[in-house]
DNA sequence: TATTGTTATACTCTATAACTATA
DNA sequence: TATAGTTATAGAGTATAACAATA
């Protein structure tokens, strides 16, 4: 017998949203005393991947306009984290790179990442863990949710 | 073998973050057309749930503090969607609940919320979205995010 | 004094649209 | 004209801290 009325039932979306900025605040909030904000680090882990890109590419990647990754690059660029160089083949286009200090820092922000992980995930069942990894991915591929690693 | 380096390697709380963020930006998309936000729908199904709360109550069940309730009813009181009046028994204390508009406009926002959920979550198995909903309530629970219907 | 709620302030995040420079 | 990127503007979301009224 259901508990509630039909329209409240599931809502998958809402319980994702809950979780999920659950853990991004508390993200958040361990990541302050490195001086970085969440979005800054989505960027730098994005970046660290594919080592250099456009401006462009990263909007497309990140799912974001590319208004809004000048905006993020260049407050990174201002914390020497991103170099932004001209592209000498094409007057128009930039190229956004880590720079040392932001290829040092990018798995330092992942072994917070990895604890704060702990903290929210580790009460599950291994297999539990397991699933909602796969599930995330599958679902990340399946809308073109498009920040996934080539592998 | 790992194909990345270890740093990198899983990120769940990067998983949910992305696929929340895609999910609740369609959502908003969808709902921009009923005038409302995302986070007004947080508050407006919340209230459907318990009736009737103070913003003290909410701001706890919701993970925010009392200044973003605040805001946040205002905006709905200002919608006529919300009613806001005065605790007679306690002259600091106020009270939330819906109007006949909002309770009228749950029902809608909800079922814009399932359509929504399918778009995403309809490519997976249905025994991989039970799964994910099970764990989704499980960690909402585990960690203390409060907006958990009491069943 | 402690508590409830509001207000003031500030910052991040993000979008849209206009603009600039180059192609 | 079309494209890459930046800038301008605006609004949502949220926090912290100061404040007012009440207990």
């Amino acid at each position: 017998m259901a508990k509630h009325p039909s329209h409240l039932e599931s809502h998958l979306g809402y319980w994702l949203r809950m979780v999920s900025n659950a853990v991004s605040r508390e993200y958040a909030r361990k990541v302050e005393g490195q001086g970085v904000t969440v979005a800054e680090w989505v960027l730098l882990r994005a970046l660290y991947e594919v080592v250099t890109a456009p401006p462009s590419a990263l909007a497309e990647r990140m799912g974001m306009t590319r208004g809004a990754i000048t905006k993020l690059a260049n407050r990174l660029v201002a914390k020497s984290l991103v170099s932004r160089v001209q592209n000498p083949l094409d007057g128009r286009g930039q190229t956004l790179a880590l720079t040392p200090s932001g290829k040092a820092l990018v798995p330092r922000l992942a072994r917070i990442a990895d604890h704060n992980d702990a903290g929210f995930f580790d009460a599950l069942p291994r297999a539990d863990r397991d699933q909602l990894e796969r599930i995330l991915r599958t679902l990340a591929r399946l809308n073109h949710v498009t920040d996934i690693p080539v592998d």
